[in-house]
DNA sequence: ACTAAATAAGCCGAGCTGTT
DNA sequence: AACAGCTCGGCTTATTTAGT
């Protein structure tokens, strides 16, 4: 059980006098402190749902005692770690802002274009790394806690939790000086019975994607699940599940989209349990045909955990029927030969875990940084699954 | 209100990879 | 081995924001 401290009060999390405060203590703002370390944590309050809940700050897991529920894994060891404190910044009241490597808006070609100007002016650079389109799915997933399972969650997750995490996810973020939670699109769980009050709220959230006729169009962002591609008369189509019209992608950027997810696409399509993760700037036409921009994509096993190969898949499998809580580690913007950690079990005793899953093939280079970040976190036990040698060894 | 600086988006070229 | 296509970074220009 974590416990607090409100100002210079101590209260069990549990305790009634602390429940009772919480309201009081989200009006005026107040920050709860966990005391598994000293100096204690500082967190925050938030309400769900009428109900309130003491959450740890964006990405400050790791300061958190690896016995505290609110621990998890450091995040250099995910594709997560380069991104902080560049492309995704904290600051104080636990809203992280975002710079997004795509473009929130489409303009009309340009009318005319000028000879480029003779100039010495020095170069300025651009060291600022910015979050993909993949990157930005791994980020919603992670902050909607969604990398994370426990066998006794087995069939509690469903797309309405995935929505509810993403959007919570978002509502903790900005990115080109807007809110995320207004700029992302995550189609609502379809029920015949509420359909037109679905309908309703589906339109008024995709206002920000509606062509306006003058101006750049400003786009938005969508995450779905995708059902199934069909080739349209000109380009293609992608069905998403839970949404009544397709999202529309021209032929050039559909070819690109699959070369570049050739691998996602086959493991979504060598097993019927697991879903593709669609992430696409979109925008609505006048006419209301909603046309995708830019896309990425990733692949979830059935609890939603996002997987990149049949051997993660396979560790996942074998881990989610533990009670102990494993967490999912992404890859951000880094390429497939950057190691990263597959999975930490932050509540291993007497020391979190770190499983490392080494791809058949893999370089010199790739062990060697693999060591390199098992050096880094003397705190976490490693574990290493090198394919090449064969089958998965014993879980710790 | 005007100017300067920061930011966003698109273009272009260098380098890499995969194919023929 | 050559070529083509794609990706990534840098540069340019437009637009927004902040400061005077």
């Amino acid at each position: 059980m974590r416990r607090f401290l409100i100002g210079d009060r101590s209260f069990d999390e549990d305790s009634v006098e602390f429940q009772a405060l919480l309201p009081r203590a989200y009006e005026h703002k107040l920050r709860p402190h966990c005391r598994c370390k000293e100096p204690a944590v500082a967190m925050y309050i938030a309400r769900l749902d009428g109900q309130y809940f003491v959450k740890r700050m964006p990405l400050s897991g790791r300061d958190h005692d690896p016995a505290c529920s609110s621990y998890e894994p450091p995040y250099e060891l995910s594709g997560l770690g380069p991104l902080v404190g560049n492309a995704i910044q904290i600051d104080a009241n636990g809203r992280t802002a975002l710079k997004l490597d795509f473009s929130m808006t489409k303009r009309s070609p340009r009318a005319a274009l000028s000879l480029p100007t003779e100039s010495s002016e020095p170069a300025i650079r651009n060291e600022t790394k910015k979050l993909s389109l993949r990157a930005m799915l791994h980020y919603l997933w992670e902050m909607g806690e969604l990398t994370e399972w426990r066998s006794s969650w087995a069939g509690k997750r469903g797309w309405g939790r995935v929505r509810t995490s993403l959007m919570n996810a978002a509502s903790q973020t900005t990115a080109r000086g807007a809110h995320l939670s207004e700029m992302l699109f995550v189609p609502e769980v379809f029920h015949q019975e509420d359909k037109e009050a679905i309908a309703a709220r589906r339109s008024a959230a995709l206002a920000g994607a509606q062509a306006s006729g003058t101006g750049p169009r400003t786009l938005m962002i969508a995450v779905a699940e995708v059902k199934e591609c069909t080739a349209a008369r000109e380009g293609h189509r992608i069905t998403l599940r839970h949404l009544p019209f397709p999202f529309m992608i021209e032929e050039g950027p559909w070819k690109r989209l699959n070369a570049r997810y050739e691998t996602e696409l086959e493991l979504w399509r060598s097993n019927e349990e697991c879903h593709l993760i669609l992430i696409a700037t979109f925008g609505i036409s006048v006419s209301g045909v909603a046309a995708v921009e830019e896309v990425a994509m990733m692949v979830v096993n059935e609890d939603w955990i996002p997987f990149e190969s049949v051997h993660e898949r396979h560790l996942l499998e074998r881990l989610a029927r533990l009670r102990r809580k494993s967490v999912k580690g992404l890859r951000f913007n880094l390429s497939r030969d950057h190691p990263i950690v597959s999975v930490t079990l932050p509540e291993q005793r007497p020391s979190p875990v770190a499983l490392f899953i080494v791809p058949p093939g893999a370089s010199e280079d790739y062990e060697r940084a693999l060591a390199e970040m098992i050096e880094s976190r003397p705190e976490m036990t490693p574990w290493v699954w090198r394919v090449s040698e064969g089958e998965m060894p014993r879980l710790p």
